[in-house]
DNA sequence: GTCTATATCGGGATAGAC
DNA sequence: GTCTATCCCGATATAGAC
């Protein structure tokens, strides 16, 4: 997409990192491009010098998200790995994506939200390649005999789900006081320990029969 | 908050139905009054007539939606059931409030990606008494032995997460042609057991020792 | 490539008749 | 309570000098 071969930060890079954080805080809608202009220490000119227009700007950065995310799910599903380590790859896949990038996730949601109006139907698509590349290693487990039937996209919820919530209602935590909220801080490494045990629970076969929980020490 | 006693579907009511849809699909900065208006079978300016702005509509529409789910929580965490069957309320509680008040997931998701900016500081915080309710249950599950200690936020993540992305999603989901995500359609009641178990073995005590998976059969 | 204007318009909000 | 007409600001986008 980007084809300027510039390596250093020059205007172009600079004008991309303010949009993120401006689309990631305040949405399509709510971007402002002076915002963004003043951000990049530049001028609102030099936006459409560089982007044809704000939605053109927008879809650069998001297209560039999604396929970063998806590179590295599809890296994990064609791994030698086995179907469990995959998972967790999977997952960790995505929470370093979103850690690395810290605006993917809020515009992911967002996009989302709105029916994915601000982008074309191959961006589209591509979001949905990210459940459907799940949806491989869980066919992969189930020939094995090591998971069970799982509907890949709600598999997909229960992993993405949690995790964009965790990075993506940082700010709104900090400034909630509720005690249960702001007792004890969080960490990436906490989120993925509880989804990961999450995630292998919903995917062990069942028992042959009896209650789901309560085995007597 | 709504101080008119009315009862029939009267203007206000109309307007304040046209404005959960336009807010949910395009958000707070893409909502158009003129649209809400046309959709309310109005004119714009009845809408100042019956709210002070645009921003006390939203106020006043997503307050309601958290009250209501807030609500709900509470009777559940505080109905005398044991620990395990009101994780299960909980979630339901949360999936039905999403059935019916079918605008609320999104305009939720959205605030909590912006950083809470079109609620009061008391609406942040009702955000924040869902999260506590919750740990509440934990609380009580874990002086009884029978839950692990998990962050009550976690947890919550882990319920919230996938649902409202289930509800959300639905508009993307119609979009995408990606088979997987296809292929077999999705019920709320699928959602909900699959998220029922990834909750309660998520919230199961350890085991004593060795390996979390793959005990042979 | 970078800047200072400025054109243009969508959309929130109001005036005032009925 | 409901309408039409309109104000007016903010925001996208462009023109054109340097």
């Amino acid at each position: 997409m980007a084809k300027a071969p510039k390596v250093r930060p020059g205007s172009r890079a600079r004008i991309l990192a303010a949009a993120q954080d401006e689309f990631a805080a305040r949405g399509f809608d709510g971007a402002n491009m002076d915002r963004v202009a003043r951000a990049a220490r530049l001028n609102k000119a030099m936006i459409y010098y560089h982007f044809r227009s704000k939605a053109a700007l927008y879809a650069e950065i998001f297209q560039a998200f999604i396929r970063a995310a998806l590179d590295r799910a599809r890296e994990v599903a064609d791994s030698p790995a086995d179907p469990a380590t995959k998972i967790r790859a999977f997952i960790r896949a995505v929470a370093e994506e979103a850690a690395t990038r810290p605006h993917f996730p809020a515009m992911w949601l967002r996009e989302v939200a709105g029916g994915g109006r601000h982008v074309d139907r191959a961006t589209l698509e591509l979001i949905g390649e990210l459940p459907a590349t799940l949806g491989r290693i869980v066919a992969e487990g189930r020939a094995q005999g090591r998971f069970r039937a799982i509907h890949p996209l709600l598999l997909h919820f229960g992993i993405v789900g949690p995790l964009v919530l965790f990075f993506v209602s940082r700010p709104v935590r900090q400034r909630i006081t509720v005690p249960a909220v702001r007792a004890v801080p969080l960490a990436m490494e906490d989120a993925i320990a509880e989804i990961e045990r999450a995630t292998l629970a919903a995917l062990a076969p069942d028992a042959p029969a009896g209650r789901p929980q309560g085995r007597p020490s």
